[in-house]
DNA sequence: GTCTATAACGAGATAGAC
DNA sequence: GTCTATCTCGTTATAGAC
């Protein structure tokens, strides 16, 4: 009774594995909006009605893709905070964001999956959001470690903002003063402006020697919010 | 000989901007990706081998479409800084700032097209580079202006860094500092970085008032490039 | 129960002959 | 410019193998 339903459940497993990766493959080749079930299982050799036992739609293979993708980058900027766990702060920032562009740079599609351009007639689930939020969270986790350690600089926070704020830190930031939540949040929004910019070209006959460009930009980021 | 001939260039004129008006609503609708010149020309009533007259193939299509969405957000953020002629260069950044998440709000899928995840298949040749360069020589006019005026903030440049800014300074950015340039390029991203997020999503569930926060994160940005 | 294959639908794209 | 024959797609219903 155990191998059989083991040898199956393994078989499930490995065909799962198998689609999603001739899909990402499609999303090299032909991107996200064109990405197609049939395709998919031609170039598996099977047909397509079959994928629907894994997948009950295009957009669930779409989603699955997407939490990988998320997931996939999340472990990568974890593993780089985890490495430099007895490092400073600003030290360990700047890994886990170079790690976010190390990712970036070695699965470019798997990025323009899920900080590119939306999929039309795609919305995403609020499946996606527990993977999607990883990143920042580990960029939160490094500046709380520095909050309650040697602590941070002193940042401004307009009246207008406190509010907003006090929600952040509420809502996915507990124990942060509300000023480094909100400088938090557009430190990583930022940080993917960098990414985003060199990964689409954007960088091409204007910045050259990109690493180290990015190590600077990203050290700025860590100042900005409070990290020193 | 003189009217049939101008009326012959203003219908090839019209004819072109419906052409690339109904390209542009069916950007919205299926994205970059499957814009074909078939369903261009089944929506102008036309049959598809008479759109090539007006555009030698769909590249050509998109490339006039990218180029116009530089010009269109070029000009928005040219009109931003004229206005704000007097004000000082932290207020009339952020009004430029303020200006090109106006423009993407209000043209999210043009703004997906020159900014978002790049079309497989297709690539943008040189002559889109110079309305792409629009806002970033806006950004670099303000900057300018600031430091034949009131003066910049000091800023740090790593000695590995010199060589890049020195060819920035030479390239786009002429009479600014080595490093003042290499903080405009980084915060030239990190603003697409805050647009981008907000508008593909990122923002959902995060950042609530959106206007605030967009407009203490340029500030932040104009200090970091040394405006005060 | 679990899977795959066949066949079909309606919609849309495409290529070529005319 | 028009028509037609032949492709693609996502999806479903069904039947049969294991």
């Amino acid at each position: 009774m155990s191998t059989p339903q083991g040898a199956r459940a393994r078989a499930r497993i490995e065909v799962t594995a198998a689609i999603k990766e001739a899909a990402r493959r499609q999303l090299a080749e032909e991107g996200a909006a064109k990405l197609s079930l049939r395709a998919v299982a031609r170039e598996l050799g099977m047909v397509s009605s079959a994928l629907y036992r894994y997948f009950p739609s295009r957009d669930e293979l779409l989603t699955a893709l997407i939490i990988d993708a998320y997931d996939s980058l999340g472990e990568a900027a974890e593993k780089a905070r985890d490495a430099g766990s007895g490092a400073a702060p600003v030290d360990r920032w700047t890994a886990v964001c170079e790690a976010v562009r190390g990712w970036a740079l070695a699965h470019p599609h798997e990025y323009a999956l899920i900080y590119g351009s939306p999929v039309p007639g795609y919305s995403a689930p609020e499946t996606t959001i527990r993977a999607a939020a990883r990143v920042g969270l580990v960029l939160i986790g490094i500046v709380r470690d520095a909050h309650e350690g040697p602590g941070l600089a002193d940042l401004p926070l307009p009246a207008e903002l406190r509010p907003e704020g006090e929600r952040m830190v509420a809502a996915f930031a507990p124990d942060l003063p509300p000023e480094v939540a909100v400088a938090l949040v557009a430190a990583w929004a930022q940080l993917f402006g960098l990414v985003g910019f060199e990964l689409f070209g954007q960088f091409n006959n204007v910045v050259d020697d990109r690493e180290t460009f990015f190590r600077h930009a990203v050290t700025g980021l860590a100042h900005s919010v409070g990290l020193r």
